[in-house]
DNA sequence: CAAATTTCTTGACGACGGAAAAGAATCGTC
DNA sequence: GACGATTCTTTTCCGTCGTCAAGAAATTTG
């Protein structure tokens, strides 16, 4: 099933050299053109130190001079800008959810260069109604995916060089196992092993909500902060948390779950056995469930949620009650973490501006003194910016591994 | 006012030298006596590197060979332990309450050799009841609890090495500055500086959980994790984080308001601006005036509350909440930060054995998957503590600033 | 007392990066 | 259009740090 046009020759991607090399790598991947002066500025090396660590990337073509004049400078020797080869390797995200496996075929700066579906076999378990996903379907759908977003252009092949996956629940980034993801049903699948097997390509397994957290690191707010955390609102409510520029991990796997922060002893039970669970009052779900309620109809997306809103005052209200829940959850992140900014994302996010003013009040009230100056950053997700985030855990993986 | 036995004349006390030393030193200075063997194990570094290192540390005296046979090994040379010399230097810890300044003199292991009191004019403003203190009141108290610890013993003097203080409330320890503290009344205080012109001896200055957190970091449950959260429960309710073996500063100096988590709608305001905050519901105000009014008497202290739980079983449901609430948010650390283990400590200790199993229920209840292995401890303190909490941290810089 | 064994030291070596001098490319100026 | 002046880049030399592997040291064992 491996596609042979896949990983016919790849060389070594990045020289691995010495940590100045890698940092200044890094600097120019993240933060794009710069030339000598500005990234021996930035990161921190002396000028010889930047030739050096640049030679053997420019000589193997990683890293590019531009001809181009950079900035219309006055007198002395113009500074020639410098980049790195974005196409010179390519990486596939992959988003494994419950009934489908979304790609993404991205250049080494995360641009999105072609995405694919590839639906799964659904498994209806006897009685039960929960989905489950074999995890050999799910591989196969994996290969399929990756062998589709490189054969649309030649060449391409050749030049990927990691798959990153992503899925929910419990993962352990480093032995590449998917230690419990409910969803799924999977415990203990050892994915990135099985895949890197059949691909032939190395392969690295994440949390999804990590994942999205290490995009934001490398290509996003971590630009301009070494410590945020990323929140998540879906169908569960997830965060991941960057302090001192690394992804914290858990002890024990299990880090950011911001959905079972308990704010209403009166609240709902929730399937992890709390109660007044923020998931449990504002996950999809339950979100859809309230409003289902309220207008005595189904409700099934979002959207559907969103345009009754604009009839129902009761709707209005429960969105309302989502940006209460969300404002205190949120400070509870700043209050406890004091990161420099908060970026909010996820599903439900396109209902924003619904509940955009009871979450700034109640976050406001709830906040303790300074970690009010905790900035907010709102972003819709589509779904293939889950997969986009798996990529970006590969790309961290091979530029570090480098 | 400066006490001339101080600092008479203080040499370089360690030998700055490279990375690796500092590594070693800071090894066995936590962890007690080890020989070379098990040195360079536990750093990482070669042998020779180990004799490299550890030769200038011996000769300035810093590190001592015991003479003494340490294992009773078989054949082959035998090890030489090695251990620091650990009454080389001597620290002042400092706590700043709003009566007092509690002072303990330690040894670089943070052995506490000494302790004083000195009381603090009180200022109750006009009209207000708050108590206020006065900064140059706290800065002469501590010069004068400097001298006493100073003076009980000849020789002390000279190997005073640093003085490390405890505040409540909003610290920038690298800048040594008390931000905001609502307990003293303090505002923008440049504490650390003030305190160095009147002592000639480099002070720092440090949030009180934070120290204490810094304390269990360099000589408590840090030896065996480098991932866990200090909660402390008194007169509010903080906790201090140690994620990849470094403190969590918080961007905007706050981090850890665990006594700000909302966890239940329906409670009452806090002093904060939240509602339900477990502050109010457990703080030690909070908790005593619950139990005041359930025994309808005035009841001022901890140990008189935890008596009377044994008459009335309305107190005891007060404990019992005490429990649950704070179980709610040791399972909110748990879930959102994944840490390996979590030291439970505080003034509130004192009664723990009447909420520890409603404390363990709510815990388990809401922690979210394996995020209950996260393994509890539970430390009673003593308000010295807060001082050797800020010993600590001067023997930390120390160290680091070797 | 030699052999075996384990620990510790030594010295050669290489990787890394800093400092500063030398070189390169451009603009202004005469 | 030479000649500085200026700014960027490379080169050379050097110091620091830590590894490696050989050998010295201090024991127990036979």
């Amino acid at each position: 099933m491996t596609d042979s046009s896949i990983s016919a020759h790849r060389e070594t991607l990045l020289a691995a050299g010495p940590p100045a090399a890698v940092t200044m790598f890094t600097a120019l991947l993240t933060r794009g053109t710069m030339t000598r002066g500005e990234l021996g500025a930035r990161t921190g090396f002396s000028a010889g130190a930047v030739t050096k660590a640049l030679r053997p990337l420019i000589e193997s073509g990683h890293v590019r001079e531009l001809p181009e004049q950079w900035s219309p400078s006055g007198a002395g020797r113009p500074a020639l800008p410098l980049q790195v080869d974005a196409e010179r390797a390519y990486l596939v995200g992959v988003k494994i959810t419950a009934d489908e496996v979304i790609g993404v075929l991205t250049d080494l700066r995360l641009r999105v260069v072609d995405r694919h579906r590839v639906a799964l076999p659904t498994i209806v378990e006897a009685g039960h109604h929960a989905h489950t996903v074999d995890a050999d379907d799910a591989l196969a759908a994996i290969v399929e995916l990756v062998g589709r977003l490189v054969q649309d252009d030649p060449g391409r092949g050749d030049r990927l060089a990691g798959v990153g996956v992503a899925v929910s629940g419990d993962v352990d980034a480093r032995a590449g196992l998917v230690r419990f993801s409910p969803l799924l049903g999977w415990r203990g699948i050892s994915l990135a092993e099985r895949l890197e097997a059949q691909l032939g390509i190395p392969t690295t397994v994440e949390n999804d909500v990590r994942a999205l957290t290490v995009a934001e690191q490398w290509f996003g707010v971590g630009l301009d902060t070494s410590f945020f955390a990323l929140v998540t609102v879906g169908t569960g409510v997830g965060c991941g948390i960057v302090a001192d520029g690394a992804l914290l991990t858990g002890a024990h796997g299990v880090v950011g779950e911001l959905g079972h922060l308990p704010v209403d002893p009166a609240g709902p039970e929730c399937h992890c056995g709390g109660t007044g669970c923020v998931e449990a009052l504002i996950g999809e779900a339950a979100l859809l469930d309230r409003i289902a309620e309220a207008v005595d109809q189904p409700v099934r997306t979002i959207d559907h949620a969103r345009a009754l809103a604009t009839e129902s005052a009761a709707v209005r209200a429960i969105f309302a009650d989502v940006g209460r829940v969300l404002g205190l959850a949120l400070a509870t992140v700043a209050n406890l973490l004091g990161p420099e900014k908060i970026v909010l994302t996820g599903e439900t996010m396109v209902a924003y501006d619904l509940f955009a003013d009871d979450l700034t009040k109640s976050f406001e009230a709830q906040c303790f003194g300074a970690a009010q100056q905790c900035s907010i950053t709102v972003r819709p997700l589509q779904f293939e910016h889950w997969a986009r985030g798996a990529a970006a855990v590969a790309i961290a993986r091979l530029v570090r591994a480098a």
